[in-house]
DNA sequence: AATGACACGTGAGGC
DNA sequence: TGCCTCACGTGTCAT
């Protein structure tokens, strides 16, 4: 907070109102003799009106920027005294992660258009262990098929693997699937995702070739459906 | 762009240093009788330098502020000429929005602890039409068990109803099932809600029934486990 | 004492 | 012209 009186020292220093007008700065149109006449009285009285408004003016402006950040520090949960530029360092960081997240999301839960397989196992990517248990994380995308479900828990059965989790996403005629399943480690190891991928290509070939008739649309006609959809969704 | 020199003037004359020190400003502790001392000098240069380093350093800070903003500005695709204070009022929508986004998606996909029923007809909600035919959105979360699927077909297809989306979530044990079914128009309304949320309660209590032994503990050891899963999913 | 963060008032420039 | 936004330099408080 500053005291009020340096502002208006400061003010009429700087216009050089109250003291003359006799210095090097340029002289008005009415060049009168008396340092104060009506039109300097009027004019100043605007000015510092103007002044006043602008003063004020930024104020406000200052105002509004400041209650939208201290929005982002609740929505942040930060502490009222973060700075403002390590503030929006963490908000610059909490949208990129937030954006990719959701977008990650709908990655991993839509089908794709194409064909797809992934298999990773878990010790590669991290250090996630389950004592005696080796764990595999499935995805792929293919189209959808009235028995690919039951097709797909016999190929894990006769793989002794167990479905710990599993996530089946089917639109559209195509069907997105993610499994997170456990092996024993006395039958299993990290070269079984060999087995798996080719177990699930094995899977998709069937697929594709029951499906061979029936579909002739393209991919058009269904990204238009799963738009219609995320609207529904979203509901 | 402001001229040095006015920065310079200013500066002389709030210290007071070049013109005199015989004004109101209380006198150094070296009250030398010649206004220009060494120390007087000294100090001056010590304070020209101090000044120097609070001016950069306040630019300094600016910038890095600017510079958040301006990554905030490439995030949400704005022009650059977009003000701060609605960008960052933008920001903060776009946080919330985010947030809430990641959160209804993860609401619901993973099963809820309880068994829930939820079946709206997307007339109610939203003002999406299918010519001929009629929306509902089904969505609930029980205990799962090997039949649950096939019962779950069956009995959509008993209300002639065509599944357009189907998302379904197990883990640990318990099940979460969003489908998005179409009807005909001729053989159903909106009061055929009421169907499909009977039609579903019988389904839930069959399953509950079915799993009455064999499950001994309680919720906490599957929070555990879910929490387990979601390590790995974000891989 | 020195540094950093902030609010302030101001001039400049865009409509 | 007036209104609005911004960058700037400053005083001030806290660490």
């Amino acid at each position: 907070m500053q005291p009020e009186i340096s502002d208006h020292i400061f003010y009429s220093f700087l216009t050089g109102g109250l003291c003359a007008s006799s210095s090097t700065t340029s002289t008005t149109t009415t060049s009168s003799f008396y340092p104060f006449t009506i039109e300097d009285t009027i004019s100043q009285e605007k000015a510092l009106a103007a002044q006043r408004n602008h003063k004020e003016a930024e104020r406000r402006r200052r105002e509004r920027i400041n209650s939208h950040l201290n929005k982002l520090r609740k929505l942040l949960s930060c502490n009222s005294k973060t700075d403002k530029a390590t503030l929006l360092a963490k908000v610059v960081q909490r949208v990129k992660e937030l954006k990719q997240e959701t977008l990650e999301i709908t990655d991993e839960t839509l089908p794709s258009e194409t064909d797809e397989i992934s298999v990773l196992n878990s010790e590669d990517s991290s250090s996630y262990n389950e004592d005696g248990r080796i764990i595999f994380k499935v995805s792929f995308s293919c189209e959808d098929r009235p028995d690919l479900l039951q097709d797909l828990m016999e190929t894990l059965e006769s793989l002794q693997m167990e479905t710990i989790f599993a996530d089946l996403t089917t639109v559209g005629g195509r069907s997105r699937n993610v499994l997170v399943v456990a092996a024993d480690k006395e039958h299993h190891g990290v070269e079984s995702v060999q087995f798996l991928q080719n177990a699930l290509k094995s899977l998709l070939e069937r697929s594709s070739k029951s499906v061979m008739m029936g579909h002739g649309g393209g991919g058009g006609e269904r990204l238009k459906r799963r738009r219609a959809l995320d609207h529904i969704i979203m509901v």
